[in-house]
This record gives C-alpha cells, sequence and structure tokens, in this order.
DNA sequence: GACAAGTATCTCGTTCGGCGAGATACTACC
DNA sequence: GGTAGTATCTCGCCGAACGAGATACTTGTC
C-alpha cells in the first residue's frame, strides 16, 4: 500500500468520514436502545418516504439485505418499541406496508441534525464549481462503489 | 424534513456514499466468508501498520467499540482464518500485539483496489482548488460526526 | 524481595440478531 | 375452481458480542 501520491490523502479521508458517520449512527442506536440495522431500517423508510414511495416489509428486507425471517424480527422491534407502524394494504392483503412513526422521525432529527446543519454550513462556504467538484466526485466513488455485483440474497429469493 | 435548499442533496449524497461503502465492505466480508467487524479490524490493523505503530488487542477491540471478551472471539477468529498472528509483546508480556498478514492485505488490495483507483482517477480530473474543497468538506464533516462524546465502553475501562 | 494494586488478555455462560426451512395467507393465471 | 406464484410470518438454530470474573504479568511501596 504504497502512497500513490497525494490523491491517496484524499481517499483515506473519504473512508475515515464513512467510518464516522458509521460511528455516529452506531452512537444513536445505542443511546436509544437500539441496533444499527434498527438505525438503517428507519433511514430507508425515511428515504422512502421523502420520495413518496411505500415501504412494504419485503423491499425494506431486501435493502438491508436481510432475509424474510430477519426482516419480520426487525419490523417487530421497531413495533414494539413505536418507531414505525405495520399497515396492511387494502389492494392487495399480503402486504405489509411500514410506516414511520413522528416521534422517531424527531428523535432522529435531535441526533443527526446538528450533523447535517454542519455539513450545510460547509458546503455554503464554497462556490458552485466547488461544490459541483464535491458533487461530481461523491457520485462517482458511489457508482464504483456499488458497480460490482450486489449478491443476491438468501430466501424469499426475488 | 424539508428541503433547505439545493446543500440538502449533497449531504444525502455524502450519506448515501457511505452507505454504498458500507455495502462494498460488506460484500467482501461475505465473499471470503468474513463479518464486517473483521473487516473492520483489518482496515484498523492496516491503518496502524500504516502510521508505523503496533496495534494490541486492547487499542483494537477500543477502536471497534468491542469489550474484552469480543476481542479475543475477534483476534481468534481471525487467526483461525490466518489473516492475523499474535504475537507477545518481549518487553511487557502481559501484551499481544496483533499483526496482519500479507495473504489478507493482497486479498483485501484485490477487492478494494478497483474502487481506490477509480477515486484516485476521478481526483486527477480536478485541480487544486476543488481538490481543497473536497478535502476541506470531508475534514469538516470527519470533525462534525466525531465532535459528540465518544461514549465509554463497558468492561476493560480505560 | 514480598505484597498490594493496576493492567492486558482470556474463559465461561448467556443473550439476541439473523439464518434456513417451511407454514400460512392472499393474488393471479388458465 | 384449482394450481402456481408472491408476501409475510413461525419455528428452531447458530454464532457475534456481552457481563462477570479468572489468569498472568507489571509496577509501585514498604
Amino acid at each position: 500500500m504504497s502512497d500513490q501520491g497525494p490523491e491517496m490523502e484524499l481517499v483515506h479521508l473519504l473512508r475515515a468520514v464513512a467510518v464516522e458517520l458509521g460511528a455516529h449512527s452506531a452512537r444513536f442506536a445505542q443511546r436509544n436502545g437500539m441496533h444499527p440495522t434498527d438505525v438503517r431500517a428507519l433511514i430507508a423508510l425515511m428515504d422512502a418516504a421523502r420520495a413518496g414511495e411505500a415501504m412494504t416489509a419485503g423491499r425494506l428486507g431486501a435493502a438491508l439485505g436481510l432475509n424474510s425471517a430477519g426482516t419480520t424480527a426487525l419490523v417487530d422491534r421497531l413495533e414494539r418499541a413505536g418507531h414505525v407502524r405495520r399497515v396492511r394494504d387494502g389492494r392487495d392483503r399480503r402486504r405489509v406496508t411500514v410506516e414511520v412513526d413522528e416521534r422517531a422521525v424527531a428523535l432522529g432529527w435531535s441526533h443527526f441534525g446538528p450533523l447535517i446543519g454542519r455539513a450545510v454550513e460547509l458546503l455554503r462556504g464554497y462556490d458552485e464549481r466547488e461544490r459541483a467538484a464535491i458533487r461530481g466526485f461523491l457520485t462517482g466513488v458511489r457508482e464504483a462503489a456499488g458497480a460490482d455485483g450486489s449478491e443476491p440474497r438468501h430466501n424469499d429469493p426475488r
């Protein structure tokens, strides 16, 4: 792992940021008696809500890489804690859509809000060309990381 | 969670990158019969090696947020798989330093190399001012994420 | 140099998230 | 209306990580 120029410093920095963000949400989990997976689930649910699409139990499990048994246990856990509601779909009554409770959103916001606020503040300090560089780099890395085959999961084969 | 301007798009993008990088290393773990924690451990060990400092079992566990029992189990696992060696410290014979095996480094490089290469390539496409913006943003986010108290861990209190 | 206090790691027994297999409930095709 | 397909749940099990405490070594202090 020899240094291939000054670019490597930035690569390590990005990795460090990813680790630090992971640790930050692990802290949120621990403080609220949750598990990392539960936090990932809430984030996935809120993302779906923001995109205006309903999240079913199955899609949630697939997004997190859980099989159906694990997904049921996850939703049970979140529901028991009051972070989430199960709602039977009216059209297709096999489906269960999972909705985030408002209080869970507020709770998340109280923890992640300051960090998000700081990030926005930082971004305001850059001009459009600089922000475009940040956006371009992150987009490129996301694509490169997502590129290689996302393994099929067990059980519940789609 | 109302959109507070175009900066939010970049914040979500950064989060997406963190998720994608996590998924990428989870894939590496799964393909090699390892657990996410094992990968985190190898990364921590390689970081320490790169910084030229020895990593003891205790420091490794602390870095990963494991207690002593979990740390022992982790090192057992990695040693059994041949990724790591236990070496008794000569000066303080209570200590066990953990060294990464060369083959584990090569294995990691074969999986993360292409992604790292792509990131370096992307970065070469920006001028110094743009790279400074990327560096500044990432550094700021890392500091903000690490800012709030890193909870003390159970057992093995330091 | 022996004794206490401190530190690093390991052992033992337990908890609980996630898995595989398969049951159940509903939909869709013919 | 029966058969195939799909979404979720139940059951039994495995193993990563925990708490408590044992063990081994070091560093004072007298």
